[in-house]
DNA sequence: CATTGGCACTCTCCCATTGAGAGTGCCAAC
DNA sequence: GTTGGCACTCTCAATGGGAGAGTGCCAATG
């Protein structure tokens, strides 16, 4: 009875698709008309209610047109929506930025952001990997003026940290050079659990090594600066311009900056695109939206990830393609310049 | 007729107050019986009605209670406000903070803005100060591996910039060393221009001083990363539930990065907190918004500015108030550190 | 037995009407 | 100049068709 025949299932594809472009729910005619099926809408409705019944199509109200429940557009991910590629001549034009751009790790998460956000008109989130572990690879002080003194620290993934210091006694720029020089050949290699548990060394270097590792204590606590783009262009996403609160509760996630709320990993699957449609998220204000994610550069500590937010009435092949192949160009990139 | 007398000004000032908390239109009763004037509601309605005329109250209808033109919302913010301070202990409890956070600039920016926010319930906007001209005064190489390494320029203002640079022929950290030194030595004090027109060092030098005139290159044009917090506060006001084009239109400026347009330049004094009013903005979208910003650290190069947004309804006296000890507050931590 | 045309039914959306309420504008009286 | 009074205007919310779209169901058909 409610078992998904061929045929159900390429109608449950045209509503999709159907109810995407246009936001209105579809009724059995249009779909006959617009797709010239070899059936009458009468026999389209008798499938529609099956698929209905199945829980893969909803009624707005008694005598609406059906569109896609949260299942509908889980089974058209699954089954239907057919391998998400992007055209060839796409990723290259998409290569080509990137291999003009600065070779900075934060320029390519806001471009991918940006890339996103524009070609699929949603909410791009771009969050950076995060060394689980710091590990030192320079240490060198630059002098200021008298007691103050500029701390900086090169970490292995070619990361920059800074710190303004204050010295316990004035210094010139000689003896901070040599300073530093010693620093680096006693920390070269290291992490922050590891210098703390080092011999202190003391005077002048010993005050700077403390300033190291509360640099790496703050660091790792850092919370990440992700790249958010593209909220102007859902907002005029036909969904939000009725129901405003359910964008304004997504707006206060994303401006309070609770990014695993938004994208919580424990979704992300083992490194492939994952899909969390509508209810299936585990944040209640996210509900009516859907989120198409994947990580990135797994490779050493914890990864970052990149997705899409938007209303569960997206193009998922799209976002899934785009999604993918901006995480893999990244993985290259990195893989390319951090080794 | 139409002269601003002592009494309409109380009436002006009672209605933007009254207004302002509301958002409602407010009628010569309502004035009256809450404010226990001395006079009748008719002899409010004439006072009103002169003040119409004079172009500082409107009428969204026929019957309907009165609110501030934007010109009445100037007269108010002229002459009616009154001077506008924050509490001492507001005062101290903010600087406490200040001096808790790390001595960054860009910290204290985003700190600054969260607290504008969360305050006075606007979007708050703070920009860096740029260095007109850039000027170097440390120079760094590390290696990373084989031809590539990293290159860390210090600013005099201790900024850092980095950026990763292929060497034309391998170099291992001592000759990169050795290198810096010499960059540093040749280059300290210098800015872009005095460095294009010096006579060019040749062989690795060379080739990453190109790298540091395109870095600083770079660096100027960068646009400036603002900190822009509380847009979910702002969702929240009235004007913006119904008009919501016009939000989606001021969301969208702030997206697209057009910092420039949302808080033009051109508005601001002579380092006094200046308050744009509603159709008094240049920008077309902003013109059902008001904005109250100030520039800070003049004192050399091009200044950042700090500022907060809204509906022309706004407290425009807790919103200068927060504005200006803000800014120099800014002022004040960033003489202590960049002297 | 799947498919089809026909037809009543239901629900939304749009529009006009209505009445209550709030506030004004004006006038005559103080 | 100030006040009370009163008619007037406009919004807002509720009401009630009427048109339109789409369904659900049934009986007829191949």
């Amino acid at each position: 009875m409610n078992a998904v025949t061929e045929r159900r299932a390429g109608i449950l594809r045209l509503v999709v698709r159907e109810y995407v472009n246009t936001a209105i729910p579809v009724g059995s005619k249009t779909i006959r008309d617009k797709y010239e099926l070899p059936a009458s809408a009468a026999t389209i409705r008798s499938e529609m209610q099956a698929l209905e019944s199945a829980g893969l199509l909803t009624h707005p109200h008694t005598s609406a047109g059906r569109l896609p429940s949260d299942q509908g557009y889980r089974f058209y991910v699954e089954s239907l929506m057919g391998p998400a590629e992007l055209a060839p001549d796409v990723q290259a034009t998409i290569r080509h930025q990137f291999y003009q751009a600065p070779p900075e790790l934060d320029e390519w998460g806001k471009l991918a952001a940006v890339l996103l956000a524009r070609s699929l008109g949603l909410v791009a989130i771009v969050a950076p990997p995060r060394s689980h572990d710091l590990r030192v690879r320079h240490v060198e002080l630059v002098s200021l003026k008298d007691v103050l003194a500029l701390l900086v620290v090169v970490l292995h993934e070619a990361r920059v940290l800074k710190q303004l210091v204050t010295l316990q006694a004035p210094a010139d720029q000689a003896q901070l050079s040599v300073a530093g020089t010693r620093l680096t050949e006693q920390l070269t290699g290291k992490t922050l659990s590891e210098i703390r548990t080092r011999e202190p060394l003391d005077g002048l270097e010993g005050g700077i090594e403390r300033s190291i590792s509360q640099l790496l204590l703050d660091e790792s606590n850092r919370e990440l600066g992700a790249h958010v783009e593209g909220l102007s262009g859902v907002l005029e996403q036909p969904e939000f311009q009725e129901h405003s609160d359910a964008l304004v509760d997504v707006i206060s996630l994303i401006d309070s900056g609770s990014i695993d709320r938004l994208m919580p990993p424990e979704t992300l699957s083992d490194g492939s695109v994952s899909v969390v449609i509508g209810a299936e998220h585990p944040t209640q204000e996210m509900q009516r939206c859907s989120v198409v994610m994947t990580p990135y550069s797994a490779s050493s500590g914890i990864s970052g990830f990149i997705g899409v937010l938007g209303p569960t009435r997206l193009e998922y092949g799209r976002a899934v393609a785009g999604v993918r192949y901006l995480s893999s160009l990244l993985d290259e990139l990195m893989l390319d310049v951090y080794g």
